[in-house]
RNA sequence: GGUGGAGUGGCCGAGAGGCGAGGCAACGGCCUGCAAAGCCGUCUACACGGGUUCAAAUCCCGUCUCCACCUCCA
């Protein structure tokens, strides 16, 4: 049984052969770090961060890169507007980033290497395909002939012909109005480095070829990223690879994006929902749940009201997890998940069909705790361990866990919440149902919630 | 104009020729002093019009609506 995923450049589902048997190189788009990271970007992150997980479960070796792409148009501009220096507001953001995807449990690449630290891998890139044909310098620029490769526009499945004509801002001294910057010319007051065609800096998309080169190797398994960045970043990047002579990536998978009131969430269009004030709002665990569980190929329409619905969906499976160890104590994940489960993920990562069996063994753990089946209930609270995990949202692994200081204040918050408790109690054996309600509604008032059991009450934040 | 995607029950959201995904909400029942939580049950949907088939949400043809990309984008 093997992985499968849906593949860009052949626009289909395909079988999961890896180059190198039981390792799998994923390199990634991340960011370009002009501005702080917003829900759409992060839900890219999460889609690839399960990907990997799931990889790794099913055996593999994974090798993950995530660049960081730290300079670029945009970057330039907010450093002239702001008067702040370029690489100040890139390694802002860049941090940002970095905040945004351990506080939503992905885990850290292999590498994360950024675009300034390989400019001389650019140069020996730029140098080859000059050698070869595939690009020329002019004005200072060097620039990539779109007709010397005539695989161009393969995966994005476009003519040339059809192309519109880019504008071509300060490019200046193209051949033809259709290729695109490997390299820019130096401006005055704006970074550059040294190189035989004179001082300039990067151009958007050359980093990626050069980075995935240098980690991955001339042959990779996965590429990802957006699906807006099939065109034009993915197919420059393929363009100037394969032209210089890789092989590149096998397989292209890409994520769909997050939408606001029908429209993609950008960063240009000024409806982003950052994921610094997401977290204000919403415990990180429910917004993985929310951006993580759709298939990563369908776009999700943000609301309030489906983040709502996520909270609630996710509090049922966390609460029958607190109840279990409750009562029957500690329990591990089990070392493999049910096979529904790893059916589901092995065909294009179906984590919403992967969910339906994590709720199905919920219910049935339910069940099996109302019967007092203390083993039935252990065992599927094992299978939901091993499944959530795999999905990076097990509620009782430690990641989640809050600081040591709140872990000392549950201690003294529960002894105080067991003396109000045991006076409620003392009242409902008395029949005095006025003053257990009534110490009952001041606990909810002051945000417990409180269940009453047949062995005795038990409390949980509200 | 070119390329690609989408339309599923009150809502969210999978599936992709036959076997009611799942969740949320609502309603009924069980349990409970009352609640809460949980369990059981109810709500049998696939934009529209044709067609193929024993059988279509799924395949084909046409139509409508929405979205994205076409050198800033995750």
């Amino acid at each position: 049984m093997s992985i499968r995923l849906y593949d860009t450049s052949a626009s289909q589902v395909r079988d999961f052969v890896p180059l190198v048997p039981g390792c799998v190189s994923i390199y990634l788009c991340g960011p370009t770090v002009q501005a702080a990271p917003h829900i759409g970007h992060i839900r890219s992150v999460l889609n690839f961060d399960v990907m990997r997980r799931w990889f790794a479960y099913r055996g593999y070796d994974v090798a993950f890169v995530w660049n960081i792409t730290d300079i670029d148009d945009k970057i330039l501009e907010k450093s002239r507007l702001s008067g702040l220096p370029w690489w100040q507001i890139g390694y802002a953001n860049e941090r940002a980033f970095n905040f945004a995807n351990d506080v939503l449990g992905c885990l850290p690449p292999t590498v994360e290497p950024r675009a300034t630290g390989h400019v001389p891998e650019m140069i020996e890139m730029m140098r080859a395909l000059i050698e070869r044909g595939h690009a020329y310098a002019s004005d200072g620029n060097v620039y990539f002939s779109v007709t010397s490769f005539p695989e161009y526009l393969s995966l994005s499945n476009q003519e040339l012909d059809n192309l519109r004509q880019p504008s071509g801002e300060g490019e200046t001294g193209k051949r033809d109005q259709r290729d695109f910057a490997l390299w820019k010319a130096a401006k005055p007051g704006e970074p550059s480095w040294e190189t035989p065609w004179g001082r300039g800096r990067p151009g958007w998309h050359l980093e990626c070829s050069a980075m995935a080169h240098k980690y991955l190797g001339a042959a990779f398994d996965i590429h990802g990223g957006g699906r807006d960045l099939i065109f034009p970043h993915h197919e420059n990047e393929l363009a100037q690879s394969k032209a210089f002579g890789d092989d590149f990536a096998t397989y292209w998978v890409h994520n769909a994006w997050v939408t606001l009131s029908g429209e993609k969430m950008s960063k240009s269009l000024g409806n982003s929902v950052l994921v610094s004030e997401m977290v204000q709002k919403w415990r990180p665990i429910v917004l993985r749940y929310y951006l993580g569980t759709p298939h990563y190929r369908s776009m999700i329409e943000y609301s309030e009201e489906a983040l709502r619905e996520a909270e609630t969906a996710f509090a049922r499976i966390e609460s029958f997890a607190q109840r279990v160890v409750e009562q029957h104590g500690e329990v591990t994940a089990a070392v493999h998940v049910p096979p529904a489960f790893g059916e589901a993920m092995d065909d294009d990562f179906g984590v919403p069909q992967a969910l339906a069996i994590v709720h199905t063994a919920v219910r049935q753990g339910n069940a099996a705790l109302a019967a007092d089946d203390k083993e039935s209930a252990v065992a599927r609270l094992a299978e939901v361990r091993a499944m959530l995990g795999v999905l990076g949202l097990d509620p009782l692994d430690a990641m989640w866990a809050g600081p040591a200081q709140g872990e000392d204040l549950h201690g003294v918050v529960d002894a105080l919440v067991k003396l109000v408790l045991e006076q409620r109690q003392a009242a409902r054996e008395r029949k005095d149902y006025a003053t257990s309600d009534a110490i009952r509604d001041r606990l909810t008032q002051a945000g417990l919630a409180i269940e009453d059991r047949a062995d005795g009450s038990r409390w949980t934040l509200n």
